[in-house]
DNA sequence: ACAAAAGTGTTATGTCTACACCCATGG
DNA sequence: CCATGGGTGTAGACATAACACTTTTGT
């Protein structure tokens, strides 16, 4: 027998996580690894009866990774029909594990993406009987993924990239104290290109959603920079409303 | 016997257009009622098997109001568990007529939001067994709604106001020909504000998505306006890439 | 010829970009 | 004490907002 059926779940929806994870840097996807094969897929996960799309997202993430209060947005829906044809060797896994309804994989699928944002050091990565690896892959490194995981990935970050212009970022990505060269770094990883540094200042400055302590980061090298911390409330109301009313 | 079942299309997923109309400074909504009742719907539908979510909102925007290759925009998917229990009367009627299994109706449903704009004076509204009227609403004046329908045209409405900023309007909504003014109004009524007629016609233009005729609308009162036209290949490059790259 | 609407121009203000300069710190 | 990175200031380019003036047309 299997442990979950059709009954507990809404048949032909599923939805997947890209999380991005920055750190030192470097913009990374976290990437499940189906056992015995070389195919690697996003986590995600079928919505149970009473949740929402946003609550089996966070689910996944404490699931996967361990942490709760992500921020999750959802930003497109896959529905081509032809994009739910597994390769036999998952299918195959499938069976072997017997956990979900084999039938359930082969029907056609809708899937909802959803994307997340973290500091990927803070992550402890829970692998489960389909997945015996996981791992971290540069946005740009990213290969050997399953249906159409990699349009979904792009996607992502291509959305990601155009809503970093109106919407502020970092909240989950940064200590709770940093500093204006974090943020930048973290802007220019997302971005992938360099911004100039006091222009930077000036304008996160200006978007009014930090505040700047009256401490400095201590132990580096040169002068120790000033540390920030998101203002909450700002933040907030950023998100809902956006930065840039053009008209 | 029913007509359609569960097998032709995928459970648990509808799709909800938010059609909205302008003509004459008024910024309306289509809206079905359903027979016999005093309730209100977008029109909506499932999706058929072979088909993406895109080409099922395509085809209730051809059935409903007879247009095609009208612009739709994905927005925002409707998932939460209380949203889908229609009032009694709902599925009473559903029963009566019989299109469907009423069992479609009676579980829990995910519903991807849809938006399109045009004139609402170019469409022919088509009326079915479940609906015997339609109507264009004004946006401030929407009442009697199913379900979450008025949460879906606010969100709509809202997405629409932000994506205005940073994405090129207006393909459906005007004539092909058409005058700076006209634009204005139309904008003006997205937005619920007036804006300043000779800083609007600058910024238009800079926009460069606009051909600008040799033209000039005849019959008018008053000095004759310049006709213009969208350049399509602009147009689509803009939609695609957006306006403010603040970054 | 005049009122109303459209087109063009100007000026003040604000924002963005590209720098120059100064400050603090570890080696 | 100097190389390196952080903080502040500013001039020029560019964009936006507010408003004056001219042109056209139906009545």
């Amino acid at each position: 027998m299997t442990d979950i059926t059709n009954q507990d779940i809404i048949p032909n929806i599923s939805v997947d996580c890209v999380i991005f994870g920055f750190h030192e840097n470097e913009l990374k996807v976290f990437l499940l690894n189906y056992t015995g094969t070389n195919l690697w897929a996003l986590p995600g996960g079928f919505i149970e009866k009473n949740k929402t799309i946003e609550e089996a997202g966070a689910d996944i993430l404490k699931e996967r990774i361990g942490l709760e209060n992500i921020f999750l947005k959802q930003f497109d829906v896959f529905s081509n029909p032809e994009r739910s044809k597994h390769a036999p060797e998952i299918l195959e896994l499938i069976k072997k594990i017997g956990r979900y309804d084999v039938s359930v994989f082969q029907s056609r699928f809708i899937s909802i993406g959803l994307y997340a944002l973290l500091d990927h050091t803070k992550v402890t990565t829970t692998l489960d009987r389909y997945s015996d690896k996981s791992k971290w892959v540069a946005i740009d490194k990213v290969k050997n993924t399953i249906l159409d995981h990699k349009e979904i990935i792009n996607t992502a970050l291509k959305t990601l990239r155009l809503q970093i212009s109106y919407t502020p970022i970092g909240y989950n990505l940064l200590p709770q104290k940093f500093t204006m060269p974090e943020m930048q770094s973290l802007y220019e990883t997302i971005l992938g290109k360099k911004l100039d540094r006091r222009n930077f200042q000036r304008k996160m400055n200006a978007y009014n959603i930090l505040n700047k302590l009256d401490e400095k980061r201590e132990g580096v090298a040169h002068k120790a920079p000033f540390l920030y911390e998101f203002n909450q409330e700002n933040y907030k109301e950023a998100l809902k409303n956006g930065f840039n009313n053009s008209w």
